[in-house]
DNA sequence: CATACGTGGGG
DNA sequence: TCCCCAAGTAT
């Protein structure tokens, strides 16, 4: 590609940002650096939609990272609520911790420093530089690896795993950089934020919109008529699965104010027993989450080895704690 | 490098 | 209904 086309996509995709982004929270002009790592947090792996009712109570909660940090680890992971992979809330958390330790509570600009806390791994580094400092990083996440094996190489999908030739790719794309890495750089940021926002509403994995792509008439995959895909994704299974289990028992946990039985939340409770009694037993009302949690649970509760080892799982993650009255949130 | 790790809306 | 998969990270 040649340096003219480059300018050509930079302007044609962050025009087409300016005029059809979304209007989303943690990109307003007064977001805080915090606010907008909080946001990454959140949004590995879970969808805006799920993520921003989540991330207004939560910074209306914690403003600060000090907020954060001066709570209880239990909090936090109540608070996570069903967001997913809920690790995350733990790290976020610790996160929170070493800003407060060792940044006095101001979240670092470097992708060093931030590639230091808890959580945050090459992409979140990038897109904290990039979103909350104006730092030219290389932000590369599955929408632009997308946007750019279509638009430049021609391929339907990137690669399963991310190759350094992707990478080389990514920075060969990134509007010129300057001298010094501290200056800021807007026409890189805009370029960043444009292109995940291509991959997240046109640009998407299944059913891409060509016809409103600002660079349809530019992109490789286009030209060579949407080829399909030269590799099948694997899919993630679900059901009966460990993370269904330590999901189910992660519920269960949040909407138990205390700890639980350990018998209780293994299986030791007799199946046959009448579900009525369980509720009883346990406090919750039918059709609340908490009961909900329970059925999912029960329903799972055919295999009592495989509840042990995600018990064991949970609490080695610190997600979970046994003492003596039974099994609960991590203090 | 492949795999484990939650959850729920949309096609 | 069932299956796909979404702003990844850690091991």
């Amino acid at each position: 590609m040649t340096n003219r086309k480059f300018a050509l996509l930079h302007h044609r995709i962050t025009q087409w940002y300016a005029a059809s982004a979304r209007e989303l929270p943690w990109r307003a002009p007064d977001a805080s650096p915090w606010s907008i790592l909080v946001s990454e947090f959140m949004l590995q792996q879970t969808p805006v939609v799920r993520v921003q009712p989540v991330w207004e109570q939560w910074m209306q909660r914690w403003p600060e990272a000090a907020d954060l940090a001066a709570e209880p680890a239990s909090e936090v992971v109540r608070a996570w609520g069903r967001l997913g992979y809920p690790r995350r809330a733990l790290r976020l958390h610790a996160t929170a911790q070493h800003i407060v330790e060792l940044h006095g509570g101001q979240v670092p600009r470097t992708e060093k420093e931030l590639l230091a806390l808890p959580g945050v791994g090459t992409y979140t580094a990038a897109a904290v530089a990039s979103f909350a400092f104006g730092i030219p990083a290389t932000v590369v996440d599955t929408n632009i690896r997308r946007v750019h094996a279509r638009l430049v190489k021609g391929c339907a999908l990137p690669e399963p795993s991310y190759t350094a030739k992707e990478a080389a790719l990514a920075e060969r794309l990134m509007p010129a950089h300057p001298a010094d890495p501290e200056e800021l750089h807007p026409l890189a940021n805009a370029w960043n934020i444009s292109v995940m926002e291509l991959g997240a509403l046109i640009c998407t994995a299944r059913n891409p919109r060509c016809g409103d792509c600002p660079v349809q008439d530019l992109c490789a995959w286009v030209a060579a008529g949407r080829p399909a895909p030269h590799y099948v994704p694997k899919g993630q299974a679900w059901a009966g699965t460990d993370r269904q289990v330590r999901g189910s028992m992660m519920a269960v946990l949040r909407h138990t104010p205390g700890p639980v039985g350990r018998t209780a939340l293994v299986g030791g409770i007799d199946l046959l027993r009448p579900l009525s009694d369980m509720q009883l037993e346990l406090g919750s009302e039918t059709g609340s989450e908490a009961h909900e949690a329970w059925v999912v649970l029960y329903a799972l509760a055919a295999d009592a080895e495989q509840r042990e080892r995600c018990l064991a799982g949970l609490i080695g993650d610190g997600l979970a704690r046994e003492t003596t009255a039974g099994v609960g949130l991590p203090a």
